[in-house]
DNA sequence: CCTACCGATCGGTAGG
DNA sequence: CCTACCGATCGGTAGG
């Protein structure tokens, strides 16, 4: 029988994710050295090396546990077969939710996937687009007519914009700050979603050349 | 006769500021190097510490620059005495312009204000402050009670995620998607002001403590 | 405005 | 020949 790993392994390593997370969100990626991640852990530099094999895989690891987690959020509210307004609401509390559970991991996705190599980043890109993707459906089923002028992706990046903007302005401090403003931002949204124009073809086909592709 | 700089002194100086900017929008403040910077400019070093004394004076002038655009922006506005709705309206118009008009140094601003001394990050942020009160005021004109609530300022960080975010999902390659998109931003939170329950007073209590204070 | 450097610290790894 | 580390230092490069 193979001699597994030490016991305690698997939470020393997800102990470090938990500081490097904070650290990175706090310092930037490029800000924070591994001398500051390890010390934060109590660690030599070298047992650090120990459980990630360089500073990139610490970065790819928080980004893909949390992006994981994204993804897995928009399946199971897929999954639930909600009709369109009650699917978008539970959408944006389930976001909500899962960004206060992760202020560091998510500012950390948002601000220093660029720092990634580029498979990795490649890879996070495309979890990323799976899940504006299943949230631009629920906007779509909401109003049908945005799509072909393409606008879905336009109103769903606003939304995300509002929910990803959060983490600047709300202290981390608790959920429950994060819980009341859910039903407040999908009040807004499901508000203001059927007083849009939409706009002139000539317009929308310059939108829909500025998305970025990747 | 005092020799005065040598002409084109302050042309350089703008063109290092716009290629730092770029640059620090690309690489983030820390990932960017003085090198980097300088042979961007076709400047050695020592030449580009001729115009800046420090990597710091360079990102303060970059955000300092913006923000007092945005200040004299929302001055303007102020002084047209508009009514509520025309007012936020001419707001937004005027932030996604502004916006669009400097890609790099809005991004510079949302991301590495962190990163500048402690009383240069002072004076910025009270800029910012001046800024989302102005728009506060225009938010609170269009719904009081949000503010007893404690829900104006929220509404308006939801207002400001929706267009610090673009920059993150539209191609920066021209103004003309921008406009396009300035309308839908009012249509939507206008649109959706309205429909937005205030919460209960013992939500909104904790809302309250949440803000950040600087 | 250049070449030539400094103190320090970077990410990563040697031997034991 | 595995794991779990340590003290010390590697080659390069940062801001200045």
């Amino acid at each position: 029988m193979a001699r597994g790993r030490a016991p305690g392994y698997d939470d020393q390593r997800e102990q470090i994710l938990t500081q490097a997370a904070e650290l990175f969100a706090r310092g930037g990626y490029v800000g924070t050295s591994m001398n500051e991640v390890a010390s934060a852990c109590g660690l030599s530099k070298p047992a650090l090396y120990h459980y990630f094999k360089d500073k990139n895989a610490l970065l790819l690891e928080i980004c893909n546990t949390h992006i994981s987690r994204l993804i897995a959020l928009v399946d199971e509210v897929d999954a639930q077969q909600l009709a369109p307004e009650p699917r978008l609401r539970a959408l944006i509390e389930r976001f909500v939710q899962e960004y206060a559970h992760a202020v560091n991991e998510h500012r950390v996705l948002t601000e220093d996937v660029r720092f990634l190599n580029e498979q990795d980043q490649a890879r996070i890109l495309n979890g990323e687009r799976q899940v504006v993707e299943s949230v631009a459906r629920a906007v779509e089923e909401l109003r049908p007519d945005t799509d072909k002028a393409g606008l879905t992706k336009a109103l769903t990046m606003l939304l995300f914009g509002m929910m990803n903007w959060m983490f600047t302005w709300l202290k981390p401090s608790g959920a429950l700050s994060y819980d009341t403003m859910a039903p407040i931002v999908a009040d807004l949204f499901l508000g203001g979603l059927g007083a849009v124009q939409t706009p002139s073809p000539k317009d929308t086909k310059k939108l829909a050349k500025n998305y970025l592709t990747s």
